[in-house]
DNA sequence: TCATTCATGTAAGCCGTTACATGATTGT
DNA sequence: ACAATCATGTAACGGCTTACATGAATGA
């Protein structure tokens, strides 16, 4: 019964990580020492959370995928006045992944998804041209979809099926509103890491 | 066979819908004719794209459950050139149940989710009020978040287990950037809504 | 006495994606 | 000759969430 769990686990297994399980990966390689997936929770949510916050169950889900990888280590502590805990420490092997994750240009032009934000958080740990180069790329992801909707906007009648209104006006005003803070934010966010 | 899965979806059914049904059901409100999966997924395109854009199979599913959840008809029409098409209309249920979505306050005040961006988009069929009033708890959630987010970034030793650094700041006004375009924006379509 | 903290997990299921299938018709 | 348009779907699976379970220790 266990070794075929196991077996259906490690069959699954190789693929390459989620954007979850690179960002905890992230947080291994940014606090250095090990630490419990109890810990990592509360970590998470006096930092990265605020951009990317998984539940608690799917955290031991990546974490266990991790040691799995090969990038972590899994260190189990008894205690006595406590529940046993596993300690979690990212591997040279973890490192280098994560720092292939960092340099590599993402493809997907969805500056919503928003993965640029997440490697730029874990930005130290990598390499700097590589996200200055990444951080263009989001900047004119966004400035591209600005310009849609503006054009958008601009347009009396857009398309045939219309279903333009005040409220769809205000919801497209919304729209502008984000994308035009993002290439503010990018623009400034560029200066700043080549100055 | 097919009465196996049938059954097994019919029992599955009756749980209330999902965000992407509510806004399946709205565009099948806001359009008003009758139309297939097909040709919706074009105006989704053209339209509520930018807010929402699910799968095309997606749909398919979607504006299934919507005809056995009384939400909508399916009616067959043949074709000799083009292969047979399903056209979809609203029923007076579907209105009902779509205007009761728009009343509806969300408890969760995770703005990022924005179901309340997608509701107004769909607000000319539903009551004003309700979604000023959304639109309020909505900036709220926002200025909540903004007030969070600067008290970080004026802290200079935020907590205990610190990783905060250049990149991290950065993420950090990014999130600001947000926050405050989010409010000033509901600011300004509150005063819209209200005049 | 009762909630909270510590610490990890299982089970079930939802929502959604990608890949694939089909097959005639129209445009380049 | 080849690609795209029309039109709908199945299969497989992936990521994630919520609810539930466990059980001692500490604090209000």
């Amino acid at each position: 019964m266990t070794t075929a769990v196991r077996e259906e686990i490690t069959t699954r297994t190789k693929s390459q990580p989620t954007l979850t399980e690179y960002a905890v990966l992230g947080l291994l390689g940014q606090i250095g020492e090990p630490i419990s997936g109890y810990d990592l929770q509360k970590v998470i949510s006096r930092s990265v959370g605020y951009i990317w916050q998984p539940s608690k169950t799917q955290l031991y889900v990546v974490l266990r995928h991790l040691v799995e990888a090969g990038l972590s280590t899994r260190r189990e502590v008894e205690q006595r006045a406590r529940p046993d805990k596993q300690l979690y420490r990212i591997t040279s092997a973890g490192r280098a992944a994560l720092r292939g994750w960092l340099q590599r240009d993402e493809d997907t032009s969805d500056p919503d998804r928003s993965t640029l934000v997440l490697k730029l958080f874990f930005g130290s740990q990598g390499d700097r041209l590589a996200l200055v180069r990444q951080l263009a790329a989001f900047r004119d992801a966004y400035a591209l979809r600005l310009a849609t909707y503006e054009r958008m906007r601009d347009k009396e009648r857009p398309y045939e099926n219309d279903l333009s209104d005040e409220f769809t006006a205000l919801t497209l005003s919304y729209g502008i509103t984000r994308a035009r803070a993002a290439v503010e934010w990018a623009d400034a966010a560029q200066q700043q890491l080549t100055r």
